[in-house]
DNA sequence: ATGTAAATACCTGAAACTAGGTATTGCAGC
DNA sequence: GCTGCAATACCTAGTTTCAGGTATTTACAT
């Protein structure tokens, strides 16, 4: 079934249905192999200790980790494996948010089986694969600077974590660092912004699209 | 392809990559036929002039007309023709609104290939398929726009000052009631909503205009 | 009148957050 | 070589939330 000339590819989304469908529309071509699926991020990075994939297709939101953030760990660990998101997002900043995490490439789940194999195909062989619109997308944040550029990526990263609903435990298992570290992050983020409680965090990852 | 003792099925999801994926689980089977699918619902009134389904699958949330509007005028034109939901909405005011639209099922989108086959054969028999244990769903953290009816006016109030960054304590002095009430309050909104932590709430909040 | 929902209030223990620190490592820029 | 930032880690003390209860009053509807 897999061979050395296959692509392995990881699935990771929380609708079972949808990997269902996905394993079927994926396992038609000869090129590809689904190393693994997945129905929520938290398995993702223990399972990279075992199989390095060529490309992992993540949707945005999902229980426990959320998509963004599980593309920034695997970056950061394996900066070689492609990442691919599908989303039933379409919301311009949701889609600049994966680019800067590292994706490359971002596709609508109204997308069709031949536009997702097609995009498969060009991410490996080194491709980007975004909509037209993002170019001037990131010219306008540059020309419309607000606080979140104060923010490093990892604490970005730490404030879609806690906007999910996460402890600092919690997020110090999946980022596997102490969570000492989490707490501090958390201070450091909310001097840099000038927060002082959970909810005024919140709100500005929702007013900053995070 | 088509027979006489193949149920005739419509699928009805504004994602492409979901039609994809059901129509290939579902042309596993060979007592499946799928008559149509649609990307949108304004097409399947106009269709059902020219055929009539066993089944029509649908989901809740679509461009356009929204599911369950669509599930009573098929219902109202159509009694005999059986309607199943695949949403990835699970709380159960949003199943209770497709039980009372006319629907033979509900199933959430986490569901497995396996599940929406041995389902489709139970309706088309003659039963009807929902989830049994609803106080689960509720626990669930995926929130439904409409789940903001569930809410007393006091407990909306509540909600608002805890957004705007208020605790317990200075809510009950700005309320003048007490800080235990509030904790009763929110106790109960968390019941409600199937929440479990304030930054579930606030993204709550963002999420319904409060 | 009986049941249900809303609003009120109290108690406790555990978990999580907030705020004040200190401190090391590594890396990029001047 | 020095500076500054990012990321990491630890400590303590105090505050707040979370989850399990119980319980009373008012009010509205079947």
């Amino acid at each position: 079934m897999k061979a050395m000339d296959q692509y392995q590819i990881f699935v990771v989304d929380d609708h079972q249905l949808f990997l269902d469908g996905m394993i079927r529309i994926l396992e038609d071509e000869a090129d590809f192999a689904i190393a693994a699926f997945f129905n929520n991020g938290n398995e993702v990075l223990h399972a990279l200790n075992r199989t390095i994939p060529d490309l992992i297709i993540l949707d945005v939101q999902m229980s426990g980790i959320d998509g963004i953030s599980l593309c920034e760990e695997v970056k950061r660990r394996f900066p070689e494996i492609k990442v691919l998101f599908i989303s039933m997002f379409e919301q311009s900043n949701v889609i600049l948010n994966c680019k800067t995490a590292g994706a490359e490439g971002f596709l609508p789940k109204t997308s069709d089986a031949a536009i997702v194999k097609d995009t498969i195909r060009k991410i490996i062989r080194g491709e980007t694969v975004y909509l037209k619109n993002t170019e001037k997308l990131e010219k306008k944040k540059v020309i419309f600077p607000t606080s979140i550029f104060l923010l490093s990526n990892r604490e970005k990263e730490i404030i879609r974590l806690i906007k999910s609903g996460n402890t600092s435990k919690t997020i110090a298992d999946i980022l596997s660092i102490s969570e000492y570290t989490v707490q501090t992050h958390r201070k450091n983020i909310f001097k840099k912004l000038g927060l002082v409680s959970m909810s005024e965090l919140i709100a500005f990852a929702y007013d900053n699209g995070l």
